[in-house]
DNA sequence: CATATTGTTCAGTATAAACTAAACAATATG
DNA sequence: CATATTGTTTAGTTTATACTGAACAATATG
């Protein structure tokens, strides 16, 4: 079996003390952030150690450093894959995937969330027109919401 | 018993069958959108009721037009008074609590967002003076993750 | 061909969250 | 005071999701 990257127990001590445990503690808060973000943990985890360390990692790379399941590495990769924050790279002479961090990672990011609120804004729209014009009250607050969706878009979209 | 707002059963006869409808269908979309945005089903449910109809909802309205719990409307309507979406109101009279949408509902929850915002911020620049400069590559990635967010904030900002 | 490696999928389990129903405290009403 | 109303809290249930571990297919290697 390949040696890999840098085995998990060996981490700390090829490294500053302090340094292993600073990013011990971003990788576990990259999972909170994740979660309360709606996603997986173990994404946000895998997400961090890709910040942090320059080489590529493998799949087996990420279930010895985060101590999961090759399921999960497997599910949650294609996740961020999907998302647009990681890719898959390769390294001729070996069969392994690799993933490492994209270039600019949050612009896709960001086209997801402006996905989502174009559904918002579809559904207020389709309901402001099915609504007979009676309901003045409905009319009116279903318009400042859209109208606040519309700006939320527009401010998303200036970050790309 | 007061008679409530109106009783969910005459919802419909009281209206035009295609606008009963839309606004079935409005809220349980609103269920979905809040659901996707990590927040319960029936918070959402709520909102786009009090989206809807002009007249500030009791605590039994809203049981009766979404046949949930008290519990549920009791947690429910508490987190969306903390979110800044609604607020109580009362009734001379009434003992009962209403609750009515609030003037500019989505300001707050943009607040919120940013104070979300500002936790990702607070760990990366932490992470960042924690790491020593050698780390080149963590470090630039670092800053460009901050970089984003640091924008982001603003954006969010700027539609409150 | 037999064996090993690699990634995916899926059944089952664990964990977390939503929701209900009932108990409860506080207040009002008669 | 007894009873009813109102909102909160909490125990228990349901439901959804994350995660594991093992089976699997595909491919490589000897």
């Amino acid at each position: 079996m390949k040696k890999s990257v840098q085995d998990s127990n060996t981490i700390a001590s090829s490294m500053d003390e302090a340094t292993a445990h600073t990013i011990e503690h971003f990788i576990e808060k990259m999972g909170l952030i994740a979660q309360a973000d709606g996603l997986p943990r173990i994404a946000g985890r895998i997400l961090a150690v890709l910040v942090i360390y320059d080489e590529p990692h493998s799949f087996t790379d990420l279930t010895e450093k985060l101590a999961v399941s090759r399921g999960s590495i497997s599910t949650n990769t294609r996740l961020l894959v999907n998302l647009g924050l990681i890719e898959r790279s390769t390294k001729k002479g070996e069969r392994q995937d690799y993933f490492v961090l994209r270039e600019n990672p949050y612009t896709s990011l960001m086209q997801g969330i402006e996905a989502r609120t174009q559904e918002a804004r579809a559904l207020l729209k389709a309901t402001k027109s099915d609504l007979p014009d009676v309901l003045e009250g409905a009319q009116t607050r279903l318009s400042q919401m859209l109208d606040f969706y519309n700006k939320f878009s527009e401010a998303v979209k200036s970050l790309t």
